[in-house]
DNA sequence: GTCTATATCTCGATAGAC
DNA sequence: GTCTATCGAGATATAGAC
C-alpha cells in the first residue's frame, strides 16, 4: 500500500471523505465534495465503496480507533503524579490541537445514536486495550494511600481533565465571541492562549487533587 | 398567545422543530418529521414559516438567549467566593440535565460555521448583558487582592469550570460504554453519578484554586 | 478501472381546490 | 387556514461504452 508518494485512490478517497464528513457529518457531506477533493470522478467513489454509508462508516472507524490509541499513548510513564498528568494534559492538547474537529464530529454522532456509529464505538473499545482509564485510578489510589493525594473519585477526575481540555476545542467559536464581547478590541491570540490553557488547566487539577497540608 | 392549554399551531410547529432540529441538527432535519411531530399537515410549516431556513432560525435564536440567560441566572449572589462556585455549579448541571442535548448543538452549528448561526450568536451577545463573565472575573480578582485564592486566570478557571460540567453531557455514550467496558457487568446509575459529579467538580476546582497554607 | 450519461429517489417548496 | 397533488432541484446510485 502506497502511503505517501503514490497514494490509491481509494486512499484518497478517504483521506478526502474524512475531512468532508468531519467538517460536515453524514447528512451535512456530498459525494461530489468529496470526490472534488480527492480529485478523482465521483462514479468512482461507488465504484470503491459503494454506498455513501460504506465510506461514511469506514471513515468513523478510522477516527475511533486512531483518536482513542492516540489519547492511551498520551499517557505516558513518569515519575511522580505531577508528571503524569501534566504529561498528559500536554499531549493531549497537543493531540486536539492537530485534529480540532474530532471530539465534537465523535461526541455528535454517538448522541445522533445511529446504529452504526454505536456498533464502531463498542467494536473499538473492544479492541482497545483500555489501559489507560484503569493505569490512571490504579494510580491515583496508589497516590491516595499513600496519603499524597485527596479522596476525589478517580473516574469523576479523569472526566473532569477531559472535559477541561475537550472544551475549548468544541466551543472554540463560542469562547472567542464571548471573549470579544466582554475584551472589545483586543485580537485573539490562540497559541498565547493554549499555552495558558495548558498551564491553568494543570495548576487548578493538579492543586485540587493534591492533599492540603492544612485543610481550612 | 395560548401557551399551555391549546397552543397555537405556529408553536406546535416550534417546539417539534426545536426537538427535531437538537437532535439532527439543520441538514439531518426532516420537513417531514417536524410536521408528524407537530401532529400537523407538511404544507403548514411552509405557509407559517415559508422556508426550513427560517423555522431553524427561530430555533437556534431562542435556544442561545434561553441557555445563556439561564446560565447568567446560574451565577447567584452568594456571601463567599465557595458558596458562588457551589450554587453555580449545581445550577448548570440542572440546567445541563434539564437539556442535555442543547450544548452539543449549539457547539455543533457554531463549529460548522453557518452564517446564521454565527450572526445569531453575535446578535445574542450584543443583547445579553454578559454580566456573568464580569462578575465572575471581578469576584475572583477581588479574592485573590485578599490573598484568598491563588494566581489562576479568572477566564481560563471559568472555561475550566464549563468544560467539566458540560462535557460529561455531550459525550455521555462515550463514557457509559467505557465506564461499561472496565467494570463489566456494573450498571450504570445515572442520578447517583451525577450526584458525585457535582460534589466531584467543586472539589477539585474549588481546592484548585483556593490559596495554599503550605505550597508544595 | 475510468468516464459520460442517465436513472432513481429524496426532499423542500408551491399550486390550486376547498 | 388547511388539504391533496405535484413540481423541480439536487443528491445518490447505476448502466454501459471505452
Amino acid at each position: 500500500m502506497n502511503t505517501q508518494a503514490d497514494p490509491s485512490k481509494e486512499e484518497l478517497i478517504l483521506r478526502a471523505a474524512g475531512d468532508v464528513f468531519l467538517e460536515k457529518g453524514l447528512s451535512g457531506a456530498r459525494m461530489q465534495e468529496i470526490a472534488d477533493r480527492a480529485g478523482i470522478n465521483k462514479t468512482l467513489l461507488h465504484y470503491y465503496f459503494r454506498t455513501k454509508k460504506n465510506i461514511y462508516a469506514r471513515i468513523l472507524g478510522k477516527v475511533f480507533s486512531a483518536f482513542f490509541s492516540q489519547i492511551e499513548e498520551a499517557f505516558g510513564d513518569g515519575s511522580s503524579f505531577a508528571a503524569v498528568l501534566r504529561q498528559f494534559i500536554d499531549r493531549l492538547l497537543d493531540l486536539l490541537a492537530a485534529n480540532p474537529r474530532v471530539p465534537l464530529f465523535l461526541m455528535q454522532e454517538l448522541a445522533q445514536g445511529g446504529a452504526i456509529a454505536r456498533d464502531i464505538l463498542v467494536k473499538t473499545l473492544a479492541h482497545q486495550r483500555m489501559t489507560l482509564p484503569k493505569r490512571l485510578v490504579a494510580l491515583i489510589r496508589q497516590e491516595q494511600q499513600a496519603g499524597h493525594l485527596g479522596p476525589v473519585d478517580p473516574i469523576q477526575f479523569m472526566i473532569t481533565v477531559l472535559g477541561s481540555c475537550i472544551y475549548f476545542f468544541a466551543a472554540e467559536p463560542i469562547v472567542r465571541e464571548v471573549l470579544a464581547s466582554i475584551q472589545p478590541g483586543k485580537p485573539f491570540d490562540r497559541e498565547a492562549f493554549l499555552a495558558q490553557r495548558r498551564q491553568s488547566i494543570f495548576d487548578v487539577l493538579y492543586y485540587g487533587l493534591k492533599k492540603r497540608e492544612q485543610s481550612p
